[in-house]
DNA sequence: ACCCAGGTGTAGG
DNA sequence: CCTACACATGGG
């Protein structure tokens, strides 16, 4: 099925290799990019600037259309988003060099427990964490060859035992204990996703996910930036950090997010990816 | 061996 | 408010 973008710049690749969501492979031969999003087994690929190309599985469904043009917020807003944060020369060149590269509203049960688990990682290992939860506790999903799984749902990991969940995901051994500890209050109502994807407070949201065992102010910018609504958000990893200050910011989260304004987070984004695929590059520098 | 990876929690100034 | 440090693991 076709899917037409806004009229407005759409990289869907560059999208998904930018480092938000983790759970996107990339079929070798054909280029087509595999993921799930609500339960669902999606093969999207780009076919022009401004079309897509999907297939689901189960489905047909053609609200599966709109719900990727949520997912990779296709409403029109890229260029009023883009305009907003190029405040100086240097971030209007950002917007440039990166055109294309949107920001996605991810399902927030998932994007939580990515990030729980990005602490000190890798992306690739990121990745390969949330694709062995998924093969564990997930639901299977075939679409041609490809099978994938859905993402476990909080009453499977709360009821997961922990040295399980610590072999399955990569990283620091406390990851297993932390995810079970947020899945267990998602479950018992103490922790309300929903109704923080409502709360337009950016501020409350991030003091709400503080809360959880493991998850400090970047993990809660970044769940409330890909999953909550909150544009205004702005995590602020190493890269970030190091983007920030060779830009001539002293690095603090609250001057940048001041600066930046309403589609902060955003701006962070491409500052991320930018430093992140240019320092590899760099050699002869001192 | 050393450095790095989308940090957090705690302690101390 | 800030800075410093322990924590802990796999891959370059």
């Amino acid at each position: 099925m076709k899917l037409e973008t806004d009229a407005q710049p759409f990289n869907l690749n560059l999208t998904l290799d930018a480092g938000q969501a983790f759970r996107w492979q990339k079929d070798k031969k054909t280029g087509c990019r595999s993921g799930v999003i609500r339960g669902q087994l999606i093969h999207i690929s780009q076919t022009s600037d401004k079309q897509l190309e999907f297939k689901c599985a189960p489905g047909p469904d053609n609200a599966v259309a709109e719900m990727l043009r949520s997912y990779f917020r296709l409403d029109g807003s890229y260029n009023e988003m883009r305009h907003s944060i190029s405040r100086d020369s240097q971030m209007t060149g950002l917007t440039k060099q990166h055109k294309g590269l949107r920001l996605m509203r991810q399902e927030p049960w998932e994007c939580l427990i990515s990030y729980i688990c990005s602490a000190t990682n890798s992306v690739q290992r990121i990745s390969e964490s949330m694709e062995n939860l998924s093969e564990k506790w997930g639901k299977e999903l075939r679409l041609g060859d490809c099978i994938r799984h859905t993402f476990p749902t909080p009453t499977d990991l709360a009821a997961a035992d922990e040295d399980e969940l610590n072999a399955l995901i990569k990283g620091i051994p406390t990851l297993g204990f932390r995810v079970k500890s947020a899945a267990q209050m998602v479950c018992d109502g103490s922790l309300n996703l929903t109704a923080l994807a409502e709360n337009p407070s950016c501020s409350e949201v991030v003091k709400e996910l503080k809360n959880l065992n493991g998850v400090g102010d970047k993990i809660a910018n970044c769940v409330a930036l890909f999953s909550l609504d909150k544009t205004d958000a702005f995590p602020v990893d190493r890269h970030i950090a190091r983007g920030l200050i060779q830009m001539g910011f002293s690095g603090s989260q609250k001057q940048a997010q001041d600066y930046f304004g309403k589609y902060a987070g955003y701006a962070g984004q491409l500052i991320f990816h930018h430093t992140r695929t240019t320092h590899h590059t760099r050699t002869n520098e001192s």
